[in-house]
DNA sequence: TGGGGCTATCGTACATCTACGATAACCGAT
DNA sequence: ATCGGTTATCGTAGATGTACGATAGCCCCA
């Protein structure tokens, strides 16, 4: 992407990234396929979705570029887990950012007033 | 996108639009921005990011599409903020999502093991 | 009625994402 | 050494995202 990620904090443009790593349900899904099978092979996690297994690959490897999962090259089957540090710094830092935006908010928590 | 987002459980499609909202360093710049000063005009959001006012009101309008903000043309000066509601939602969800993912870890929390 | 400032939209250019088939690489077992 | 199953990568096609200049629409104020 040309996104100008230099342009902006680091912390947003980290954030950012991560946030991108979880914003396709296929995404989601081997994250979740990972968490309840514990380690597991990339074979399996293609059984569970409806998608090709080249693009499961291709899914797999960008959240290995997030850092949210780990993967071994264990001779034919190459075995994938979640990488539990960077799952947790995901959830911190998504904290980090939504909750003084929430704290932020209006306090008549309904009437959600605009101007 | 031709991403199959009828392939998979509507509440991952979901989450996964709301993250991909979060997908991008302006947007996040501009969320912090609405928090930061509450009821915001476009302009001020325009002076605080290091991007052309086109492009600006583009992430406005994804941010409005995935429901995150909401906008009033309200005369010569659009008014935007945050839409507490969806925020909140959103940080449900994700907590919904991650809290799962994270239990599930190998106890042993830190020498995470693979395979 | 005419500026003047503020936003949204259009059109464009380029990069990235998504998805798949085909193919290569790799290891274990025969 | 070869076969078979598994995974990664390549190449491709089409859709989407990002960014900007230019332009049109809009309201306030003079």
């Amino acid at each position: 992407m040309q996104a100008k990620t230099d342009l902006f904090p680091p912390d947003l443009a980290r954030l950012a990234e991560a946030a991108r790593a979880l914003g396709h349900p296929a995404r989601l899904a081997i994250l979740q396929t990972l968490a309840e099978r514990g380690t597991c092979v990339c074979g399996e996690v293609v059984n569970e979705l409806p998608l090709a297994q080249a693009t499961v690959s291709q899914h797999l490897k960008a959240l290995k570029a997030a850092g949210l999962v780990r993967g071994e090259v264990d001779g034919p089957r190459s075995c994938y887990c979640l990488d539990g540090a960077a799952l947790r710094e995901l959830a911190d830092g998504l904290a980090a950012f939504l909750g003084p935006v929430l704290d932020a908010l209006p306090p008549e928590a309904d009437g959600d007033d605009c101007c």
